[in-house]
DNA sequence: CATGGCTTGTGAAGAATTTCACAAGAACGC
DNA sequence: GCGTTCTTGTGAAATTCTTCACAAGCCATG
């Protein structure tokens, strides 16, 4: 009998960076698929996803043990193993606050519909905009989020509004109940502990190239 | 006399989480100074900027000493000190690869332009597209890009095309002479060691909350 | 000008993460 | 069946990052 899924329960606490790389390995086997690998090694995976084997195998062995020595892990079997690890294996419902050019952006990602994550609702408090489809979804009205998150219950809510109403909007989506944030807006958002939240902070990441430009060019030691 | 800028020139390896955090308390000291605060304690900081105050103080301390015992951080001086460290005191030149969604969405982002970062070409390989505006900024064919980059010198390449076609833009954004790129397609780039890249993934960030909505569930160690 | 209340800067300790290195299992050829 | 080659899984070591804890400095007040 072939290796059976091993179910993802590690008792202790996994490092947030090995979450990421999960999600990266998945990326890379996505693509192994597509070109037909039946099997890939940790050597490989790693090169690709810009990691070391070392790294891939420990990340792994957090959550059970998916492959076979000397031939590498099935990549079927693998993807299935991170899916289950990760959540992947149902559909998330997302809200999206902040029906902007960036929140209109996201509505049609393909990128997260691929995975699961499925846009039931966009709010904004624009009455203007409010009505306007975009992508098969209404927008709605920001009165209604309460009433429609209680029942829809939706998973995450990502949100794209201007930084100044971040946490107002915010506390909002918390007080409806949904649990898990995704923040576009540059502020930190000060939430419940029962809350996850997530950033990206674009600026952010420009201006750490910035500094990698200066420093270079200072001659920092490159490690 | 007050406490002359600190040249930032530490000859050690900083951590990327350590100028990660460097841009936050920026941040946090811009709306400090917006409320008319002069000055502000590592307690405080670290408070709004999601931290501890020891980790602010041990991060500006890699690159000199800033503030006054007894009182704290003087604003203004720090977000000065701040912007030196990163490279923010100069204007970074930036090309856009892909006027899709997402690159259209980022041409007109304030929070590039704010801090210095000014986009002065967009590229795209859709004839159609070629020749119109956004923001001002006209769409230039892809054949053009090595031949604008020796006469503009871009700092930094901001790719937002199909992951399929990342790395071949990569490729050329290299060889026409750019060494900071920040990548929105979900693809790991392979660049020499002279470029930085910076990624931006979105999916991963969601598939970072889905693991922690369903590890909540399960009664993962909260840490 | 002495005292008390605050706050920084920083070595040292502690915790977390990554890398090393190797025993053990699997496949293949002969 | 046996040796060779490959590759995993994992304790232990090494490294990196964060937190602790406190001496030293600054300011206000009396
Ligand atoms: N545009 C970008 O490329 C980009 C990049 C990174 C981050 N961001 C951040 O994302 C956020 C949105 O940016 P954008 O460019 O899409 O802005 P935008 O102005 O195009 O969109 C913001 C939308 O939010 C709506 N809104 C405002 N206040 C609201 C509230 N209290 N409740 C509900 N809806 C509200 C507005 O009506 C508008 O439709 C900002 O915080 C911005 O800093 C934008
Ligand atoms: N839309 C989103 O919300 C979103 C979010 C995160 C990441 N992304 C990623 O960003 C990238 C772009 O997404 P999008 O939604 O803007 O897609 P899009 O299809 O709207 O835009 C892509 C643009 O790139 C151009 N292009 C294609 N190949 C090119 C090439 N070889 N050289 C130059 N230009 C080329 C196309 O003409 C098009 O204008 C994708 O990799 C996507 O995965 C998108």
């Amino acid at each position: 009998m072939p290796n059976t899924p091993a179910l993802p329960s590690p008792e202790k606490h996994i490092a947030e960076s090995t979450v990421r790389r999960l999600s990266l390995y998945l990326r890379v086997l996505d693509q192994a698929a597509a070109r037909g690998l039946q099997t890939i090694s940790s050597v490989v995976l790693a090169e690709e996803g810009g990691t070391t084997s070392a790294q891939v195998r420990k990340d792994l062995s957090f959550f059970g043990s998916f492959g076979k020595r000397g031939r590498g892990y099935d990549v079927a079997e693998l993807v299935t193993a991170l899916q289950d690890i990760l959540g992947l294996g149902r559909e998330w419902k997302v809200y999206i606050v902040g029906a902007g050019k960036i929140g209109s952006a996201l509505v049609s990602y393909r990128g997260f519909s691929q995975r699961g994550f499925r846009v039931v609702g966009i709010y904004d408090n624009n009455p203007q905009m409010v009505g306007r489809m975009l992508d098969g979804v209404g927008i709605r009205s920001m009165a209604q989020l309460e009433h429609d998150a209680a029942r829809e219950l939706p998973d995450i809510a990502v949100l794209t509004v201007p930084a100044e109403h971040a946490q107002a909007v915010a506390d909002r989506v918390v007080a409806a109940g949904i649990r898990a944030i995704m923040n576009f807006a540059p502020a930190p958002l000060h939430v419940p502990p029962s809350v996850t939240v997530k950033s990206v902070n674009m600026a952010l990441e420009l201006e750490g190239l910035a500094y990698a430009l200066v420093r270079r060019d200072a001659g920092e030691p490159p490690r």
